[in-house]
RNA sequence: GGCCCGUUCGUCUAUCGGUUAGGACGCCAGGUUUUCAACCUGGAAAGACGAGUUCGAUUCUCGUACGGGCUGCCA
């Protein structure tokens, strides 16, 4: 028996991997590979009506934006419904199930007078005690004996000892009319076959979790740790939904944010190592425990993600960053980088890394690279190529037919400029800035000419300076 | 309705009975500057409310308020 830490991530396909399950993912990840553990995927998709192939691609090209790499093969539920079948059938065989003869009109009508006088909707079916000789022909569901009286311990690691009155138990259904496994029982049994040790997941299921030990008592398994988080909310603090913004991890990465910033943020969203807000994951992984998870929903915040992409982004090296953005270009529908335009963007991926917040942003920063020759200024760069713009571009260009092409050098030469003229260099570097790029929110100029070349930049500034002649 | 959970600056959070209640994002002011960004310095900003325990409560207990969850033949 080894005392290897498995985890799991338990998502049902609904058409996006939500971001919030992205994060009790990250969760689960960062504790398994923190301790040399193993962390598996499952989709649980016992509802045939509501999965869907898509919306299981959709929950695969979420885990894999994110670099949530899970061992093995994911399980899919559905595939193991005659085994949870098998389970319901083993309980009813010892007498720790029963046969429950109760429409579902019979139950709904129960609860509505119950509700009705204020009285507790807890269900107690008639049949709980009744001898087989006695059943009636036709459908029935499988109830599990839930104990009536005492109580149920939850021993939760980020709740504390949750205590549950068991005569707030029901006997939940294990199987439907149909004979098909509902979730709850399905989650048992598939924590134990798996071997999950630990289990990290949504408070929602705080209140399932006294429910569920019914089964493994019955079964005579062993419960997991259980660690059940609070859930994101949105900025209102209202659960998270649709007029909050993105909902789906798909949404995230088409806005241009960093993968590695996004597995920063979602761990620092309800949990805490201190004071520490930027780390990477070999950090996130020796520092997760359930000491530093805190107990109360957390607001999603769409700035300091921000902030925390652009030190990712700035952080990162080259190369990383063009295959990231070139993914993110691919996820917006944008045409693919040319080889010749990904070389430049290589090249002149230092200084774009350092200014860009997201990938959205630092393609902005690129328009230089990007836009089609002859440059078209905008606006505001128009403003500065007024006649004593236009003489700086006269002034400039023969000189840079002869300089060497360092940084240092360009620099010189353009500062004589700004000394014989007696003007502040940020004068001559604007019309510079909307011949080279048309636009005033750029690199610098000497970044600029440095990815161009010689020939290109030459190019354009000629290009800006002829046109304004003939006008 | 019943049961369960939660509540520190606007937001994310630190604190594990004794602190001028710390940090980060955002915001404001200043600096640097070649535009944008980045960066540097400073500033405003919090213990939901009410009792109790204690020499001393943000911290422990209870109540109230507010928020969330569960209460399905959904997951």
């Amino acid at each position: 028996m080894s005392s290897q830490i498995i985890t799991r991530f338990a998502p049902s396909p609904t058409g996006y991997l939500h971001i919030g399950s992205a994060r009790t993912a990250l969760f689960n990840w960062l504790y398994a590979r923190g301790r040399g553990g193993k962390f598996l995927l499952r989709i649980e998709d016992t509802d045939r009506a509501r999965s869907t192939p898509e919306a299981t691609q959709a929950i695969f090209t979420g885990m894999d934006w994110l670099g949530l790499d899970y061992d093995g093969e994911p399980v899919t539920q559905f595939e193991r419904a005659v085994r949870h079948a098998d389970v319901a059938h083993e309980l009813l065989a010892a007498g720790k199930a029963y046969k429950c003869f109760s429409s579902q009109d019979e139950i709904a009508a129960f609860r509505d007078q119950a509700r009705a006088a204020g009285r507790s909707t807890l269900f107690r079916s008639p049949w709980r005690d009744v001898e087989a000789a006695n059943h009636p022909q036709g459908a029935y569901v499988v109830r599990i004996k839930a104990p009536q009286s005492g109580k149920t311990v939850i021993a939760d690691q980020v709740q504390g000892d949750v205590t549950i009155n068991n005569d707030q138990l029901d006997d939940m259904v294990l199987l439907r009319s149909d004979g098909t496994p509902v979730y709850m029982l399905a989650v048992v049994v598939d924590d134990h076959d798996m071997g999950v040790t630990t289990v990290i997941r949504g408070d929602d299921h705080l209140n399932n979790a006294a429910r569920q030990m019914t089964i493994y008592h019955a079964m005579g398994w062993q419960i997991p740790v259980w660690a059940h988080i609070p859930l994101i909310h949105g900025s209102d603090g209202k659960k998270l939904s649709k007029r909050h913004g993105a909902l789906g991890v798909d949404e995230y990465h088409a806005m241009g944010y960093s993968a590695a910033a996004m597995r920063n943020y979602l761990a620092r969203l309800g949990w805490a190592h201190g004071n520490d807000e930027f780390f990477t994951d070999a950090q996130a992984q020796e520092w997760f425990g359930f000491g530093g998870i805190g107990k109360s929903p957390a607001r999603f915040d769409f700035k300091k993600l921000s902030k925390l992409s652009g030190q990712h982004i700035a952080t990162t090296d080259d190369a990383a960053l063009l295959h990231e953005l070139q993914a993110f270009l691919a996820v917006t529908g944008a045409p693919k980088l040319s080889d010749q335009t990904a070389a430049q963007m290589l090249s002149a991926m230092y200084c774009l890394k350092e200014r860009a917040r997201d990938f959205a942003e630092l393609i902005d920063k690129a328009q230089f690279i990007l836009a089609e020759t002859p440059i078209t200024p905008d606006v505001k760069a128009q403003s500065t190529l007024d006649n004593t713009g236009i003489s700086i571009l006269h002034e400039l260009t023969p000189h840079l037919q002869n300089v060497t092409w360092t940084r240092d050098d360009l620099e010189r030469v353009t500062s004589q400029i700004a000394e014989t003229r007696g003007i502040g260099f940020g004068k001559i570097a604007a019309p510079i800035r909307a011949a080279l790029a048309g636009r005033t929110a750029t690199p610098s100029v000497f970044d600029m000419m440095l990815v161009l070349g010689r020939q290109d930049t030459i190019a354009r500034l000629t290009d800006i300076s002829a046109k304004e002649i003939t006008d």
